[in-house]
DNA sequence: AAATTACTTGACGTTAACGTCAAGCAACAT
DNA sequence: ATGTTGCTTGACGTTAACGTCAAGTAATTT
């Protein structure tokens, strides 16, 4: 167990790497959302930055503001500090109430794949259909999906 | 099945409902999200229209722009279009395309739940500790969560 | 008649999340 | 010595998604 991971990034490494501009990691930082060391004048990332960097680009992804994704970062670290577990009460609340919102933006996410699921699956039919046009008798009867979308409650 | 669903709501009604303001809701309809009636000046909202606002919360909701999100409705309106159906392929690409974009928000959804469920574990049981420690013995030894936190690949 | 209420259309302000220069320093190559 | 490259810190510009007046109309209420 002594993967130290002791190698280091500069920015345009870490641009390079994620897809993003330098402003943008610069941002994140004096956003309070990064925190390198220096060399000199010069930023110089470890693993762990790397690590907030990809969980700062996730909360992105899931549509969070920066100061959402700070929170986030901010729950993260008072998990691992056992000083903060003085106001540990507080830190479950905070969870709780993030998971609360997660959890309806899974049944969002669900309700939205399955409705383009439906629409994909009539595309495929009738482009089948299409092609089939040429041939009198088709062979296997595919069943025609109801066009019943986005009338859901 | 004669549910016609002739109801009929004006603008104050739908930003009560959904408790945003009326000038959002103006605000998406000069942006093509919602188009209502009109009544002398005044927007008059039937069923479909209210189905839409719900359809661009939810997108909300889901991080997207309002532009992400008039696409979306695009893709449910061509999908009912008889007349669209010339670009069948186009519209399969869309919406294929949109829902691997869904499960990759899916994947970093499960997993942050995850790590947060991880967190709300490790309070719990650290709240649970602090509680007993009156107690001199505790009957059932609750395993103690390892803090491995937003490390992952 | 006058006031209140509910709606309308601009027009301008604001915040978040950057993009885009501009100017400067440090190291290295020619 | 003089570019060139890579980094830095400002400062200002921009877009999305509204908020916030301002001014006007149309239908009720007093």
């Amino acid at each position: 167990m002594e993967t130290k991971k002791q190698q280091l990034w500069t920015i345009s490494d870490l641009s390079d790497e994620f897809g993003l501009s330098q402003r943008a990691i610069r941002f994140y930082e004096n956003k309070g959302l990064l925190n390198p060391q220096r060399l000199g004048v010069n930023r110089v990332y470890n693993y762990q930055d790397k690590a907030r960097l990809k969980l700062i680009l996730r909360g992105k992804r899931l549509g969070f503001s920066l100061d959402d994704i700070r929170e986030f970062i901010a729950l993260y670290d008072a998990a691992l500090d056992p000083e903060q577990q003085e106001q540990l009460h507080y830190l479950l609340k905070l969870v709780q109430s993030r998971l609360q919102q997660l959890k309806k933006q899974q049944e969002d996410l669900n309700a939205t794949i399955n409705e383009l699921g439906s629409i994909e699956q009539e595309c495929l039919f009738h482009i089948r259909q299409a092609g089939q046009a040429c041939k009198p008798a088709p062979e296997e009867p595919q069943a025609s999906p109801k066009p019943t979308i986005g009338e859901s409650e």
